[in-house]
RNA sequence: GUCUCCUUCGUCUAGUGGUUAGGACAGUGGGUUUUCAUCCCGCCAACAGGGGUUCGACUCCCCUAGGAGAUGCCA
């Protein structure tokens, strides 16, 4: 039988960087084999579930270009691929499981539970369940019963001995069955399984061959082999992954700033870079190569090349990935790509007139590589699109110089505006080269005024670039409104 | 607390008994440049500690320490 591997995210939150990155390693690994990678809902919470979380799925999925063989939304022969619709196989083999003495019917209520679990705090016993119900003699359950208390059925845990299973990465894993959670819950009262039932039987009826899953599930694989061994059935290859961490080597969370895809998508981070960046934790290729595509990656995966140790997520590197990705990209693409965030900004139409797409169109090669992300445009196109604020008269004024001698540098610069305007980029550098010579001051003490006047800001795109985009009106009247502070300040002060 | 897993530069990693321990991000210094950015060049920086095994350990074994995860009618 060939690769079968699944995503089975639980539709209670966003996706993160965490979850897709084992979305990702499924998919590749499934791609690599020529195998089959199967979307599957594990909607089992009925209280944490989320009909937002579900539509964040599919579009996360989509916009990271991971497409499933099957799923809810597909053909397959091995259906329904959402849990809730499922409930009655997942009833009735927890049910065999009791016939056949594996579990029990446990008739505690959530109160006992959580003051046996404050106790065992406060007197720091081991945690876990007591076992109350595991031997209940008829009588007691028939009481139960009339009290019309909805039980729940736990698996019965070996109280001695141990379970093994070999972790493809890892090696084997051993555990006390002492030490295994006591009687996990396999059938909520609400009727619904919990994950540890719903997985594995899921799993297997699928036909899933390889779980590639995140580290942090290592205690429940224990758990998992065990019910295996209850049915009868054979456990799929396991491989837990390295987790992916903050900076400050917790497991990443939103203390460590944004981790939802969704937050990345819109804040300008793009798909190829996401989807490389991320298959670089805990995984690499060789000693040196780091840019892949998806397709690359479809093909070269490999958990030989799997990593033990847990990753941290650096933005930077993400950001590093992200502004190499916007490079690579054609100007037409950057350019509608951008669009959106300048309609955010307020700054063009949806529909942008004639003279600002041709502005955008002329900003593109300007901004290119000064983006990291995408929303960056806002700060750098800013000054196209509105008026600059109160202008720091310390930022127009170069230093060693005064106001009359800016107030002249600018003057000279205005009087051949129409010139700037008509020649070339060489001419018009070559002109303030000549200026500078005739006024006797540095290239610089001719830009630096005249940019700060134009944009508002001592940093921004090339400024000859940034006048012609401007337009002649706007720049002149920039200079002008600036003219006005440095005179009023010659003759003040 | 208990159990399990993990441990190479700040971060992601290469390394599978003999290497000046390599690359990348970040940081830092410099060059190109009208600022910023890009680009180029340089620098900084690691085998957690202790025992073994071995002619020889980053590589194998043990212990310690540290970190993480799990310990739910959440997944």
């Amino acid at each position: 039988m060939g690769v079968r591997v699944r995503y089975a995210p639980s539709p209670t939150g966003l996706q993160h960087i965490g979850g897709i990155r084992t979305a990702l390693f499924n998919y590749f690994f499934a791609k690599s084999k020529g195998g089959e990678f199967i979307l599957r809902i594990e909607d089992t919470d009925r209280e944490r579930f989320q009909e937002e979380a579900l539509q964040d799925l599919y579009s996360t999925l989509n916009w990271l270009g991971i497409d499933w063989d099957e799923g809810p939304d597909r053909n397959g022969n091995y259906g329904p691929y959402v849990q809730s619709q499922r409930t009655e196989l997942y009833r009735e083999y927890a049910r065999r499981l009791v016939e056949n003495g594996h579990a029990y019917y446990c008739y505690c209520s959530s109160e006992r539970l959580e003051n046996l679990r404050e106790k065992q705090k406060k007197d720091k016993e081991d945690f876990g369940y007591d076992r109350k119900c595991r031997n209940l003699s008829d009588s007691e359950i028939s009481r139960s019963k009339q009290d019309n208390v909805k039980p729940v059925i736990r698996l019965k845990i070996p109280l001695e001995g141990e379970t093994v299973f070999t972790d493809y990465l890892l090696g084997e894993i051993t555990r006390k069955n002492s030490d295994i959670n006591p009687d996990p819950v396999l059938l909520k009262s609400d009727g619904y399984p919990t994950y540890h039932l719903a997985n594995v039987i899921d799993d297997h009826f699928m036909n899933i061959t390889h779980i590639l899953r995140a580290q942090e599930w290592i205690p429940s694989g224990s758990l998992h082999v065990l019910l295996y061994k209850a049915f009868g059935w054979k456990p799929p290859v396991y491989c837990h992954l390295p987790m992916v961490m903050g900076s400050d080597g917790q497991k990443l969370s939103k203390r460590h700033g944004s981790t939802a895809v969704r937050d990345f998508i819109a804040k300008g981070y793009l798909p190829e870079a996401v989807v490389n960046y991320v298959s670089l934790i805990g995984w690499s290729f060789d000693d040196s190569r780091e840019f892949f595509t998806r397709e690359e990656l479809e093909k070269l995966f490999t958990l030989e090349k799997l990593n033990k140790a847990p990753g941290v997520f650096d933005y930077k590197k993400l950001d590093w990935f992200n502004g190499n990705y916007i490079r690579q990209m054609s100007n037409d693409k950057l350019g509608t790509m951008v669009l959106p965030y300048l309609v955010k900004a307020g700054f063009v139409d949806e529909n942008p007139s004639p003279e600002n797409l041709e502005i955008i169109e002329g900003l593109i090669p300007l901004a290119k590589e000064r983006l990291k992300v995408l929303s960056d445009i806002k700060e750098i196109s800013a000054f196209l699109f509105r008026e600059n604020g109160e202008y720091n008269l310390e930022e127009i004024i170069p230093k060693k110089l005064d106001a009359a001698k800016t107030a002249e540098i600018l003057e000279n610069i205005k009087m051949h505006l129409n010139e700037i305007f008509e020649n070339n980029e060489e001419k018009t550098e070559e002109f303030f080269r000549k200026l500078s010579e005739k006024l006797n001051v540095k290239l610089g003490d001719i830009i630096m005024p005249l940019r700060t006047a134009v944009t508002g800001s001592k940093v921004s795109p090339p400024i000859i670039g940034s006048l012609k985009l401007l337009g002649m009106e706007k720049t002149e009247a920039r200079i002008n409104r600036v003219l006005d502070i440095l005179k009023n300040e010659v003759v003040n002060g």
